[in-house]
RNA sequence: GCCCCCAUCGUCUAGCGGCCCAGGACGUGGCCCUCUCAAGGCCAAAACGAGGAUUCGAAUUCCUCUGGGGGCACCA
Protein backbone atom coordinates (compact mmCIF):
# COMPACT_ATOMS: atom_id res chain seq x y z
CA UNK A 1 0.00 0.00 0.00
CA UNK A 2 1.21 3.17 -0.58
CA UNK A 3 0.53 6.65 0.98
CA UNK A 4 -1.74 9.09 -0.54
CA UNK A 5 -0.77 12.15 -2.47
CA UNK A 6 -2.98 13.88 -4.09
CA UNK A 7 -6.06 16.06 -2.73
CA UNK A 8 -9.11 13.46 -1.32
CA UNK A 9 -12.60 14.41 -0.65
CA UNK A 10 -13.92 12.76 2.71
CA UNK A 11 -16.54 13.12 4.81
CA UNK A 12 -17.74 12.50 8.03
CA UNK A 13 -21.49 11.23 8.03
CA UNK A 14 -23.00 11.07 11.65
CA UNK A 15 -26.65 10.35 11.70
CA UNK A 16 -28.25 12.55 14.85
CA UNK A 17 -29.65 9.97 16.97
CA UNK A 18 -27.53 10.63 19.98
CA UNK A 19 -24.67 11.76 22.11
CA UNK A 20 -21.20 12.73 20.18
CA UNK A 21 -18.61 10.03 21.74
CA UNK A 22 -14.89 9.30 21.28
CA UNK A 23 -16.19 6.50 18.02
CA UNK A 24 -17.59 9.87 15.91
CA UNK A 25 -14.77 11.99 17.89
CA UNK A 26 -11.82 9.67 16.17
CA UNK A 27 -13.66 8.83 12.81
CA UNK A 28 -14.14 13.21 12.69
CA UNK A 29 -10.68 13.21 13.25
CA UNK A 30 -9.15 10.68 10.73
CA UNK A 31 -11.45 12.56 8.10
CA UNK A 32 -10.03 15.37 9.00
CA UNK A 33 -6.46 14.69 9.19
CA UNK A 34 -6.83 13.09 5.65
CA UNK A 35 -8.15 15.97 4.33
CA UNK A 36 -5.52 19.15 6.28
CA UNK A 37 -2.62 16.14 4.75
CA UNK A 38 -3.49 16.04 1.33
CA UNK A 39 -4.94 19.55 0.98
CA UNK A 40 -7.91 17.60 -0.01
CA UNK A 41 -11.83 18.59 1.29
CA UNK A 42 -13.34 17.40 4.65
CA UNK A 43 -17.14 17.80 4.10
CA UNK A 44 -19.89 17.56 7.16
CA UNK A 45 -22.97 15.54 5.70
CA UNK A 46 -25.92 14.89 8.46
CA UNK A 47 -27.53 11.24 7.38
CA UNK A 48 -30.93 12.33 9.05
CA UNK A 49 -32.70 9.51 6.91
CA UNK A 50 -34.27 8.41 10.10
CA UNK A 51 -36.96 10.78 11.32
CA UNK A 52 -37.95 8.35 14.71
CA UNK A 53 -34.64 8.45 15.67
CA UNK A 54 -34.02 12.02 15.11
CA UNK A 55 -32.12 13.90 18.44
CA UNK A 56 -33.02 17.60 18.25
CA UNK A 57 -30.16 18.00 20.52
CA UNK A 58 -27.65 15.80 18.52
CA UNK A 59 -26.84 18.06 15.51
CA UNK A 60 -25.92 21.18 17.62
CA UNK A 61 -23.72 19.03 20.27
CA UNK A 62 -21.71 16.88 17.39
CA UNK A 63 -21.04 20.75 15.70
CA UNK A 64 -20.07 21.57 19.02
CA UNK A 65 -17.62 18.96 19.88
CA UNK A 66 -16.40 19.21 16.22
CA UNK A 67 -15.47 22.83 17.34
CA UNK A 68 -13.77 21.80 20.57
CA UNK A 69 -11.66 19.37 18.96
CA UNK A 70 -10.88 21.61 16.70
CA UNK A 71 -12.11 20.28 13.33
CA UNK A 72 -13.29 22.80 10.83
CA UNK A 73 -14.93 21.35 7.54
CA UNK A 74 -15.04 22.90 4.21
CA UNK A 75 -18.67 21.91 3.52
CA UNK A 76 -21.25 21.36 5.22
CA UNK A 77 -25.19 21.84 6.10
CA UNK A 78 -23.82 25.31 7.96
CA UNK A 79 -21.36 26.40 5.39
CA UNK A 80 -22.30 25.25 2.04
CA UNK A 81 -20.59 24.01 -0.73
CA UNK A 82 -20.99 23.46 -4.36
CA UNK A 83 -22.10 19.52 -3.52
CA UNK A 84 -25.40 20.76 -1.33
CA UNK A 85 -27.74 20.27 0.50
CA UNK A 86 -25.72 18.49 3.00
CA UNK A 87 -28.60 16.97 5.45
CA UNK A 88 -29.70 13.94 3.81
CA UNK A 89 -33.32 14.82 4.52
CA UNK A 90 -33.25 17.40 2.27
CA UNK A 91 -32.37 15.36 -0.89
CA UNK A 92 -35.31 13.27 -1.10
CA UNK A 93 -35.83 13.81 -4.46
CA UNK A 94 -31.65 13.23 -5.98
CA UNK A 95 -32.39 9.33 -4.15
CA UNK A 96 -35.52 8.46 -5.69
CA UNK A 97 -34.71 9.58 -9.05
CA UNK A 98 -31.56 7.62 -8.36
CA UNK A 99 -33.66 4.65 -7.33
CA UNK A 100 -35.44 4.53 -10.29
CA UNK A 101 -32.83 4.59 -12.35
CA UNK A 102 -31.82 1.10 -10.92
CA UNK A 103 -35.65 0.29 -11.77
CA UNK A 104 -35.16 1.18 -14.54
CA UNK A 105 -31.70 -0.83 -15.14
CA UNK A 106 -33.51 -3.81 -13.83
CA UNK A 107 -31.11 -3.43 -10.53
CA UNK A 108 -34.15 -2.94 -7.92
CA UNK A 109 -37.95 -3.21 -7.88
CA UNK A 110 -40.86 -2.16 -5.92
CA UNK A 111 -42.11 -4.01 -3.18
CA UNK A 112 -45.60 -3.91 -1.95
CA UNK A 113 -45.24 -6.15 0.92
CA UNK A 114 -46.89 -5.10 4.25
CA UNK A 115 -44.58 -4.88 7.47
CA UNK A 116 -46.54 -7.45 8.90
CA UNK A 117 -46.16 -10.05 6.14
CA UNK A 118 -42.56 -9.06 6.89
CA UNK A 119 -42.85 -9.47 10.24
CA UNK A 120 -44.69 -13.01 9.62
CA UNK A 121 -42.26 -14.02 7.36
CA UNK A 122 -39.37 -13.37 9.81
CA UNK A 123 -41.25 -15.25 12.16
CA UNK A 124 -41.31 -18.45 10.80
CA UNK A 125 -37.93 -18.27 9.16
CA UNK A 126 -36.74 -17.84 12.22
CA UNK A 127 -38.60 -21.15 13.72
CA UNK A 128 -37.51 -23.20 10.95
CA UNK A 129 -33.37 -21.55 11.87
CA UNK A 130 -33.27 -20.26 8.27
CA UNK A 131 -32.08 -16.78 7.98
CA UNK A 132 -34.01 -13.92 8.09
CA UNK A 133 -34.20 -12.59 4.49
CA UNK A 134 -36.93 -11.35 1.97
CA UNK A 135 -38.64 -13.87 0.36
CA UNK A 136 -38.55 -12.26 -3.07
CA UNK A 137 -42.64 -12.57 -3.54
CA UNK A 138 -42.58 -9.08 -5.76
CA UNK A 139 -39.20 -9.65 -7.23
CA UNK A 140 -40.42 -10.94 -10.35
CA UNK A 141 -43.72 -9.14 -10.31
CA UNK A 142 -44.26 -7.62 -13.55
CA UNK A 143 -42.76 -4.23 -14.16
CA UNK A 144 -45.81 -2.21 -15.59
CA UNK A 145 -48.04 -3.87 -13.71
CA UNK A 146 -46.16 -2.63 -10.64
CA UNK A 147 -45.46 0.84 -12.05
CA UNK A 148 -49.56 1.36 -12.30
CA UNK A 149 -49.89 0.02 -8.65
CA UNK A 150 -47.72 2.71 -7.56
CA UNK A 151 -49.00 5.52 -9.94
CA UNK A 152 -52.75 4.63 -7.98
CA UNK A 153 -51.04 5.17 -4.93
CA UNK A 154 -50.25 2.26 -3.18
CA UNK A 155 -47.74 2.13 -0.54
CA UNK A 156 -44.35 0.50 -1.60
CA UNK A 157 -40.66 0.67 -0.73
CA UNK A 158 -37.86 0.02 -3.48
CA UNK A 159 -35.64 -2.96 -2.88
CA UNK A 160 -32.04 -3.72 -4.25
CA UNK A 161 -32.23 -6.96 -6.56
CA UNK A 162 -29.39 -8.60 -5.68
CA UNK A 163 -28.06 -11.46 -7.37
CA UNK A 164 -28.78 -14.52 -6.55
CA UNK A 165 -25.35 -16.63 -7.66
CA UNK A 166 -22.32 -15.50 -7.97
CA UNK A 167 -19.71 -13.92 -5.03
CA UNK A 168 -19.22 -9.96 -4.96
CA UNK A 169 -15.99 -8.89 -4.10
CA UNK A 170 -15.00 -6.01 -2.88
CA UNK A 171 -11.71 -4.12 -1.44
CA UNK A 172 -11.45 -2.64 2.06
CA UNK A 173 -8.28 -0.96 2.14
CA UNK A 174 -7.43 -2.10 5.72
CA UNK A 175 -8.02 -5.72 5.47
CA UNK A 176 -7.88 -6.61 1.76
CA UNK A 177 -10.16 -8.49 -0.17
CA UNK A 178 -13.99 -9.03 1.22
CA UNK A 179 -15.56 -11.77 -0.48
CA UNK A 180 -19.19 -13.09 0.22
CA UNK A 181 -21.67 -15.23 -1.93
CA UNK A 182 -24.51 -13.53 -3.59
CA UNK A 183 -27.21 -15.45 -2.11
CA UNK A 184 -26.28 -14.78 1.63
CA UNK A 185 -27.12 -11.15 0.56
CA UNK A 186 -31.22 -10.02 1.05
CA UNK A 187 -32.82 -8.06 -1.56
CA UNK A 188 -32.28 -4.84 1.02
CA UNK A 189 -35.21 -2.33 0.95
CA UNK A 190 -33.44 1.29 -0.63
CA UNK A 191 -35.99 3.34 -0.26
CA UNK A 192 -38.53 3.49 2.66
CA UNK A 193 -42.59 3.63 2.04
CA UNK A 194 -42.36 7.46 3.05
CA UNK A 195 -40.13 7.88 0.18
CA UNK A 196 -36.79 8.79 1.77
CA UNK A 197 -33.64 6.51 1.23
CA UNK A 198 -32.11 4.63 3.37
CA UNK A 199 -28.37 4.68 4.06
CA UNK A 200 -27.35 1.93 1.33
CA UNK A 201 -28.87 3.66 -1.66
CA UNK A 202 -28.55 7.31 0.05
CA UNK A 203 -24.83 7.18 1.43
CA UNK A 204 -23.31 5.61 -2.09
CA UNK A 205 -25.10 8.24 -4.21
CA UNK A 206 -24.09 10.95 -1.71
CA UNK A 207 -20.60 9.56 -1.63
CA UNK A 208 -20.69 9.65 -5.67
CA UNK A 209 -22.39 12.98 -6.05
CA UNK A 210 -20.64 14.81 -3.52
CA UNK A 211 -17.02 13.21 -5.16
CA UNK A 212 -16.20 11.51 -2.26
CA UNK A 213 -12.71 9.53 -2.96
CA UNK A 214 -11.88 8.14 0.40
CA UNK A 215 -14.51 6.74 2.68
CA UNK A 216 -13.37 6.29 6.15
CA UNK A 217 -16.25 4.27 8.01
CA UNK A 218 -17.26 1.92 11.01
CA UNK A 219 -16.47 -1.58 10.61
CA UNK A 220 -19.73 -2.26 12.03
CA UNK A 221 -20.91 -1.90 7.83
CA UNK A 222 -18.58 -4.58 6.59
CA UNK A 223 -21.10 -6.95 6.85
CA UNK A 224 -23.11 -4.60 4.05
CA UNK A 225 -20.15 -3.61 2.33
CA UNK A 226 -20.42 -6.00 -0.73
CA UNK A 227 -23.88 -4.79 -1.23
CA UNK A 228 -22.88 -1.07 -1.46
CA UNK A 229 -20.61 -2.37 -4.16
CA UNK A 230 -23.07 -3.89 -5.84
CA UNK A 231 -24.54 -0.52 -6.08
CA UNK A 232 -22.19 1.08 -7.44
CA UNK A 233 -21.55 -1.01 -10.03
CA UNK A 234 -25.08 -1.17 -10.86
CA UNK A 235 -24.51 2.54 -11.48
CA UNK A 236 -21.40 2.24 -13.21
CA UNK A 237 -19.81 4.21 -10.83
CA UNK A 238 -15.89 4.37 -9.25
CA UNK A 239 -15.50 2.33 -6.11
CA UNK A 240 -14.01 5.45 -3.46
CA UNK A 241 -11.55 3.66 -1.86
CA UNK A 242 -12.99 2.01 1.28
CA UNK A 243 -11.15 2.11 5.33
CA UNK A 244 -13.53 0.07 7.97
CA UNK A 245 -12.10 1.36 10.86
CA UNK A 246 -12.41 -0.90 14.35
CA UNK A 247 -14.99 -0.44 17.10
CA UNK A 248 -14.18 0.44 20.37
CA UNK A 249 -14.10 -1.66 23.55
CA UNK A 250 -14.68 -1.45 27.39
CA UNK A 251 -11.66 -0.59 28.87
CA UNK A 252 -11.90 -4.50 30.30
CA UNK A 253 -11.22 -5.44 26.62
CA UNK A 254 -13.98 -8.09 26.90
CA UNK A 255 -17.07 -6.70 25.21
CA UNK A 256 -18.15 -3.22 23.60
CA UNK A 257 -18.93 -0.38 25.22
CA UNK A 258 -22.33 0.01 26.64
CA UNK A 259 -24.57 2.39 28.23
CA UNK A 260 -24.14 0.63 31.48
CA UNK A 261 -20.20 0.86 30.72
CA UNK A 262 -20.64 4.43 29.58
CA UNK A 263 -22.55 5.14 33.42
CA UNK A 264 -19.74 3.23 35.33
CA UNK A 265 -17.27 5.37 33.69
CA UNK A 266 -18.68 8.76 34.53
CA UNK A 267 -18.39 7.41 38.39
CA UNK A 268 -14.80 7.45 38.06
CA UNK A 269 -14.47 10.22 36.53
CA UNK A 270 -14.41 9.48 32.69
CA UNK A 271 -16.92 9.74 29.74
CA UNK A 272 -17.02 8.14 26.76
CA UNK A 273 -18.83 11.63 25.21
CA UNK A 274 -16.76 14.02 23.87
CA UNK A 275 -18.97 17.10 25.47
CA UNK A 276 -18.04 15.21 28.85
CA UNK A 277 -14.53 15.33 28.47
CA UNK A 278 -13.90 19.13 28.03
CA UNK A 279 -16.16 19.44 31.37
CA UNK A 280 -14.36 16.91 33.39
CA UNK A 281 -11.27 19.31 32.51
CA UNK A 282 -10.04 17.46 29.66
CA UNK A 283 -7.45 19.29 26.65
CA UNK A 284 -8.84 19.01 23.65
CA UNK A 285 -5.31 18.26 21.92
CA UNK A 286 -4.66 15.31 24.58
CA UNK A 287 -7.93 13.59 23.48
CA UNK A 288 -7.10 14.37 20.17
CA UNK A 289 -3.90 12.48 20.84
CA UNK A 290 -5.39 10.02 22.72
CA UNK A 291 -7.89 9.05 20.17
CA UNK A 292 -5.61 9.41 17.08
CA UNK A 293 -3.35 6.50 18.74
CA UNK A 294 -7.04 3.54 19.08
CA UNK A 295 -6.45 2.07 15.93
CA UNK A 296 -3.85 4.31 14.25
CA UNK A 297 -0.14 4.34 14.97
CA UNK A 298 3.00 6.26 13.64
CA UNK A 299 5.95 4.26 14.59
CA UNK A 300 7.19 2.19 17.24
CA UNK A 301 8.34 5.18 19.51
CA UNK A 302 6.37 8.15 19.07
CA UNK A 303 3.11 9.08 21.09
CA UNK A 304 3.17 12.58 21.63
CA UNK A 305 1.29 14.23 18.98
CA UNK A 306 -0.35 17.74 18.82
CA UNK A 307 -2.75 18.43 15.82
CA UNK A 308 -0.18 19.90 13.17
CA UNK A 309 2.05 16.79 13.95
CA UNK A 310 -0.62 14.69 13.41
CA UNK A 311 -1.29 16.35 10.04
CA UNK A 312 2.01 15.66 8.75
CA UNK A 313 2.17 12.44 10.07
CA UNK A 314 -1.25 11.48 9.48
CA UNK A 315 -1.06 7.73 7.11
CA UNK A 316 -3.80 5.95 5.70
CA UNK A 317 -2.09 2.71 5.49
CA UNK A 318 -0.90 2.46 9.43
CA UNK A 319 -4.66 1.71 10.56
CA UNK A 320 -4.79 -1.71 13.19
CA UNK A 321 -7.96 -4.04 12.02
CA UNK A 322 -8.32 -5.08 15.31
CA UNK A 323 -10.89 -3.47 18.06
CA UNK A 324 -9.25 -1.43 21.22
CA UNK A 325 -10.25 -0.90 24.32
CA UNK A 326 -10.40 2.11 25.59
CA UNK A 327 -8.15 3.29 28.06
CA UNK A 328 -8.82 6.13 30.23
CA UNK A 329 -5.76 6.19 32.39
CA UNK A 330 -3.96 7.09 29.12
CA UNK A 331 -5.78 9.74 28.82
CA UNK A 332 -4.97 11.21 32.64
CA UNK A 333 -1.73 10.66 30.91
CA UNK A 334 -2.26 12.55 27.43
CA UNK A 335 -4.14 15.33 29.40
CA UNK A 336 -1.08 15.93 31.89
CA UNK A 337 1.56 15.93 28.80
CA UNK A 338 -0.53 18.68 27.20
CA UNK A 339 -1.29 20.56 29.77
CA UNK A 340 2.46 20.59 30.76
CA UNK A 341 3.43 22.55 27.75
CA UNK A 342 1.02 24.86 27.62
CA UNK A 343 2.16 28.49 28.31
CA UNK A 344 0.99 30.13 31.47
CA UNK A 345 -1.41 32.27 30.17
CA UNK A 346 -3.14 29.61 28.44
CA UNK A 347 -3.51 27.50 31.23
CA UNK A 348 -4.97 30.17 33.42
CA UNK A 349 -7.47 30.87 30.71
CA UNK A 350 -8.61 27.20 30.61
CA UNK A 351 -8.53 26.34 34.59
CA UNK A 352 -10.11 29.56 35.91
CA UNK A 353 -13.76 28.19 34.62
CA UNK A 354 -13.32 25.60 36.99
CA UNK A 355 -12.27 27.86 39.70
CA UNK A 356 -15.11 29.28 38.77
CA UNK A 357 -17.13 27.28 38.98
CA UNK A 358 -16.34 25.98 42.28
CA UNK A 359 -17.27 29.46 43.24
CA UNK A 360 -14.00 31.17 43.76
CA UNK A 361 -13.45 34.44 43.02
CA UNK A 362 -10.74 34.68 40.57
CA UNK A 363 -8.19 37.56 40.57
CA UNK A 364 -6.31 36.78 37.10
CA UNK A 365 -3.16 38.61 38.49
CA UNK A 366 -2.79 36.16 41.03
CA UNK A 367 -4.03 33.03 38.52
CA UNK A 368 -1.12 33.69 36.94
CA UNK A 369 1.28 33.65 39.69
CA UNK A 370 -0.41 30.54 41.12
CA UNK A 371 0.01 28.33 37.62
CA UNK A 372 3.59 27.65 37.62
CA UNK A 373 2.97 25.94 40.83
CA UNK A 374 0.98 23.58 39.50
CA UNK A 375 1.35 23.22 35.97
CA UNK A 376 3.19 20.31 36.57
CA UNK A 377 0.79 18.03 38.74
CA UNK A 378 -2.01 18.59 36.80
CA UNK A 379 -3.34 15.54 35.44
CA UNK A 380 -6.74 17.23 34.81
CA UNK A 381 -7.74 21.10 34.63
CA UNK A 382 -10.57 20.54 37.26
CA UNK A 383 -7.92 19.17 40.13
CA UNK A 384 -7.08 23.03 39.92
CA UNK A 385 -9.48 23.35 42.66
CA UNK A 386 -8.20 21.45 44.97
CA UNK A 387 -4.18 21.90 44.56
CA UNK A 388 -4.94 25.60 44.44
CA UNK A 389 -8.34 26.67 46.47
CA UNK A 390 -6.96 27.55 49.41
CA UNK A 391 -5.27 30.56 47.48
CA UNK A 392 -8.64 32.23 47.10
CA UNK A 393 -9.97 31.33 50.49
CA UNK A 394 -10.24 34.12 52.59
CA UNK A 395 -10.29 31.70 55.46
CA UNK A 396 -9.11 27.77 55.71
CA UNK A 397 -9.94 25.35 58.45
CA UNK A 398 -7.05 22.68 58.80
CA UNK A 399 -7.89 19.38 61.06
CA UNK A 400 -5.95 19.07 64.35
CA UNK A 401 -4.84 15.55 63.23
CA UNK A 402 -3.20 17.26 60.56
CA UNK A 403 -1.69 19.52 61.87
CA UNK A 404 0.00 17.30 64.38
CA UNK A 405 3.54 16.30 63.13
CA UNK A 406 4.64 12.31 63.00
CA UNK A 407 6.47 11.77 66.12
CA UNK A 408 5.16 14.55 67.95
CA UNK A 409 2.23 15.74 70.33
CA UNK A 410 -0.09 18.27 69.69
CA UNK A 411 1.45 20.89 72.09
CA UNK A 412 4.89 20.02 70.85
CA UNK A 413 3.21 20.69 67.07
CA UNK A 414 1.83 23.95 68.55
CA UNK A 415 5.61 24.71 69.61
CA UNK A 416 6.99 23.86 66.54
CA UNK A 417 4.27 26.41 64.92
CA UNK A 418 5.21 29.05 67.46
CA UNK A 419 8.57 29.16 66.80
CA UNK A 420 7.86 28.81 63.03
CA UNK A 421 5.33 31.97 63.39
CA UNK A 422 8.49 34.03 64.85
CA UNK A 423 10.81 33.32 62.75
CA UNK A 424 8.57 34.25 59.72
CA UNK A 425 7.23 37.58 61.77
CA UNK A 426 10.91 38.36 61.88
CA UNK A 427 11.14 38.60 58.04
CA UNK A 428 11.12 41.89 56.65
CA UNK A 429 9.52 39.59 53.32
CA UNK A 430 8.37 36.26 52.61
CA UNK A 431 9.64 35.09 49.56
CA UNK A 432 11.26 31.98 48.89
CA UNK A 433 14.61 33.29 48.62
CA UNK A 434 14.18 35.16 52.37
CA UNK A 435 12.29 33.00 53.71
CA UNK A 436 13.49 29.19 53.27
CA UNK A 437 17.34 29.61 54.78
CA UNK A 438 16.65 30.92 58.63
CA UNK A 439 13.18 27.92 58.42
CA UNK A 440 16.06 25.37 57.43
CA UNK A 441 18.18 27.28 60.31
CA UNK A 442 15.46 26.46 62.74
CA UNK A 443 14.63 23.18 61.61
CA UNK A 444 18.18 22.49 62.18
CA UNK A 445 17.69 24.14 65.75
CA UNK A 446 14.78 22.22 66.91
CA UNK A 447 16.46 18.82 66.14
CA UNK A 448 13.45 17.73 63.80
CA UNK A 449 12.92 17.20 60.52
CA UNK A 450 11.98 19.45 57.22
CA UNK A 451 9.41 17.05 57.10
CA UNK A 452 7.76 17.62 60.31
CA UNK A 453 8.18 20.93 60.83
CA UNK A 454 7.12 21.84 57.12
CA UNK A 455 4.67 19.67 57.27
CA UNK A 456 2.78 21.46 60.29
CA UNK A 457 3.42 24.86 58.16
CA UNK A 458 1.81 23.18 55.02
CA UNK A 459 -0.78 21.97 56.70
CA UNK A 460 -1.46 25.53 58.79
CA UNK A 461 -1.10 27.53 55.10
CA UNK A 462 -2.69 25.79 53.11
CA UNK A 463 -5.13 23.46 55.32
CA UNK A 464 -4.07 20.44 53.27
CA UNK A 465 -1.45 17.91 53.79
CA UNK A 466 -0.85 17.66 49.97
CA UNK A 467 -0.08 21.16 48.52
CA UNK A 468 2.17 22.96 46.13
CA UNK A 469 5.79 23.58 47.35
CA UNK A 470 5.16 25.26 50.89
CA UNK A 471 7.70 28.54 49.96
CA UNK A 472 6.53 29.16 46.61
CA UNK A 473 2.64 29.17 48.00
CA UNK A 474 3.67 31.39 51.22
CA UNK A 475 5.00 34.17 49.08
CA UNK A 476 1.60 33.98 47.21
CA UNK A 477 -0.39 33.85 49.89
CA UNK A 478 1.21 36.92 51.38
CA UNK A 479 3.30 37.83 54.71
CA UNK A 480 -0.22 38.66 56.73
CA UNK A 481 -2.33 36.32 56.00
CA UNK A 482 0.15 33.26 56.26
CA UNK A 483 1.03 34.80 59.66
CA UNK A 484 -2.86 34.79 60.77
CA UNK A 485 -3.29 31.34 59.46
CA UNK A 486 -0.37 30.24 61.67
CA UNK A 487 -1.95 31.75 64.67
CA UNK A 488 -5.20 30.08 63.86
CA UNK A 489 -3.45 26.72 63.64
CA UNK A 490 -1.73 27.15 66.77
CA UNK A 491 -5.58 28.21 68.92
CA UNK A 492 -6.80 24.45 66.73
CA UNK A 493 -3.56 22.80 68.38
CA UNK A 494 -3.90 24.46 71.50
CA UNK A 495 -7.56 23.68 71.87
CA UNK A 496 -8.72 27.14 71.80
CA UNK A 497 -10.18 27.34 68.53
CA UNK A 498 -13.67 26.46 69.65
CA UNK A 499 -13.73 29.00 72.50
CA UNK A 500 -12.75 32.00 69.24
CA UNK A 501 -15.94 30.49 67.46
C1' G B 1 -28.42 -20.17 14.23
C1' C B 2 -26.07 -18.05 9.70
C1' C B 3 -22.52 -14.53 7.53
C1' C B 4 -18.29 -11.14 7.88
C1' C B 5 -14.02 -9.40 10.49
C1' C B 6 -10.12 -9.61 14.16
C1' A B 7 -6.18 -12.14 17.34
C1' U B 8 1.63 -9.57 20.25
C1' C B 9 2.61 -7.69 27.74
C1' G B 10 -3.62 -6.11 32.06
C1' U B 11 -4.43 -1.92 28.12
C1' C B 12 -2.82 1.02 23.45
C1' U B 13 0.67 -0.66 20.04
C1' A B 14 5.72 -1.68 16.83
C1' G B 15 6.79 -5.96 14.06
C1' C B 16 5.10 -6.90 7.21
C1' G B 17 10.54 -14.83 7.03
C1' G B 18 16.43 -14.32 9.68
C1' C B 19 17.90 -7.41 12.62
C1' C B 20 13.08 -10.49 17.99
C1' C B 21 15.09 -15.62 23.89
C1' A B 22 9.91 -9.52 20.55
C1' G B 23 10.66 -2.73 20.82
C1' G B 24 7.82 1.73 22.76
C1' A B 25 3.79 3.82 25.84
C1' C B 26 0.00 3.70 29.92
C1' G B 27 -0.65 1.28 34.34
C1' U B 28 1.95 -1.61 38.36
C1' G B 29 6.44 -2.42 41.75
C1' G B 30 11.38 -0.60 43.30
C1' C B 31 15.24 3.15 43.53
C1' C B 32 16.98 8.35 42.85
C1' C B 33 15.43 13.47 43.52
C1' U B 34 12.59 15.73 47.57
C1' C B 35 9.12 20.24 52.60
C1' U B 36 3.91 16.96 50.91
C1' C B 37 2.01 15.68 46.14
C1' A B 38 3.45 15.70 41.40
C1' A B 39 6.92 16.17 37.48
C1' G B 40 11.60 14.16 35.98
C1' G B 41 15.53 10.17 35.84
C1' C B 42 16.91 4.95 36.38
C1' C B 43 15.52 -0.24 37.03
C1' A B 44 12.03 -4.43 37.18
C1' A B 45 7.93 -7.79 36.39
C1' A B 46 4.68 -8.40 32.13
C1' A B 47 2.84 -10.82 25.55
C1' C B 48 3.49 -13.59 20.16
C1' G B 49 -4.37 -17.88 22.20
C1' A B 50 -3.86 -23.61 20.85
C1' G B 51 -2.59 -27.35 17.34
C1' G B 52 -0.89 -28.68 12.69
C1' A B 53 1.60 -27.35 7.84
C1' U B 54 5.31 -24.71 4.56
C1' U B 55 10.56 -23.35 5.25
C1' C B 56 17.43 -24.23 6.54
C1' G B 57 14.66 -20.61 9.57
C1' A B 58 7.81 -18.12 11.51
C1' A B 59 5.18 -13.40 15.98
C1' U B 60 5.44 -12.70 10.67
C1' U B 61 2.72 -17.46 5.24
C1' C B 62 -1.33 -21.45 4.98
C1' C B 63 -5.14 -24.68 7.45
C1' U B 64 -8.10 -26.16 11.76
C1' C B 65 -9.75 -25.01 16.46
C1' U B 66 -10.54 -21.54 20.33
C1' G B 67 -11.55 -16.71 21.86
C1' G B 68 -13.33 -11.76 20.83
C1' G B 69 -16.00 -8.18 17.85
C1' G B 70 -19.58 -6.84 14.19
C1' G B 71 -23.92 -7.84 11.13
C1' C B 72 -28.54 -10.50 9.87
C1' A B 73 -34.60 -3.66 10.37
C1' C B 74 -39.22 0.42 6.04
C1' C B 75 -31.75 2.26 11.98
C1' A B 76 -27.27 4.30 10.73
Amino acid sequence: MTGIEQPVRVRFAPSPTGRMHLASGRMALYNYLLARKTGGQFILRIEDTDQKRYVPTAEQELIDGMHWLGLQWDEGPDVGGPYGPYRQSERKAIYQEYARQLIESGHAYYCFCSPQRLEKLRQEQQQRKENPHYDGLCRTLDVQEAAERVARGEKHVIRFKTPKEGTTTVMDEIRGEITVENRLLDDYIIVKSDGLALYHLAAMVDDHLMKITHVLRGSEWLPTFPLHGLIIRAFGWEMPRFYHLSVFLKPSGKGKMSKRDAADAMKDGFSIYIKDLAELGYLPEAVVNWIALMGWSYDDQTEFFTMDDLIQKFSVDRFNPSPAAINFTKLDHFNGLHIRRLEREDLARRVKPFLVRAGYFVDDSLLLRIIPLIQERLSTLDEVVQFAGFFFEEEIHPLREDLIAKGLTAEQSADVAERCYQVLKGLPRLTVEEAEPPMRALVESLGLTAGQVFGILRVAVTGQKVSPPLFESMEIIGHDKVLKRIEKAIAILRGEETLKN
